[in-house]
DNA sequence: CGGACTGGTAAGCATATCTTACCACACGTA
DNA sequence: TACGTGTGGTAAGATATGCTTACCAGTCCG
């Protein structure tokens, strides 16, 4: 789909942006969506507009983006820099508690199994 | 329809107030804290006034809480408020990419498991 | 070429926000 | 009691912001 490895958007316009052109959405589209005019979503994705937090929550509903990652802090909570972590902690969540067990001792396994090789 | 101490406020406005509160905070505190005027609080936490993403990232950050819970959290890909989800984002980053990618394909094919059972 | 799509930008108007000010209430103390 | 201090709510004028419409240029395809 994707893989433009270069590009890392830091401000919340260029990850609106990014995460608006990765749903494969037009403005138009958006600006439809939201009941919204194009030249406003234009201009929010230029930094002239300033984003409420209502428009953020449905923008990101709307990319199927987490919000942490729109904001631009989730500095704590989980590495957001590899894009396949991003991805895998969301099907995270979409998994049964049971399987996510599961996945957690795996995890596990597979750490202590790097550790005695000698990070 | 008030807001009991035991209930949680659902609005922004409302966890807003909630969150200043709970951080020990005061609205003319807040104010200095923000560059801002102490009205300008006021107004935020009765809804009289929208709140862009950057004042909420700010507040978040101020009042030590997550921006999901500010913005009233959406639990289908909100991963971040599993504790155990925080966890294994955290360690998927310290696997070698190999072990990520072969975590990767397991989680995919628990999703297509658990989708052909019904979810 | 003509048409439909993309996104960027300007002008004028409507609205929201800022700023200052004053208000009431609660608490602690002389 | 009366006072001072803190809290938070609200009003009014000046200002800044966003909205709406319109037009612009570039691209792609029939």
């Amino acid at each position: 789909m994707n893989d433009t490895p270069s590009d890392k958007p830091t401000t919340i316009p260029a990850r609106l942006r990014a995460a608006r052109e990765a749903a494969g959405l037009s403005q138009g589209q958006v600006a439809k969506l939201m009941n919204m005019h194009r030249p406003t979503i234009s201009e929010m994705e230029a930094g002239n507009r300033r984003i409420t937090a209502d428009e953020l929550a449905k923008l990101a509903d709307l990319y199927d983006t987490k919000l942490s990652w729109l904001m631009g802090d989730a500095p704590d909570r989980a590495a957001t820099d590899d894009p396949r972590l991003q991805l895998a902690a969301r099907e995270l969540g979409k998994l049964k508690p049971d399987d996510l067990d599961r996945l957690l001792k795996l995890i596990a396994a597979m750490k202590t199994d790097d550790d005695e090789r000698g990070a």
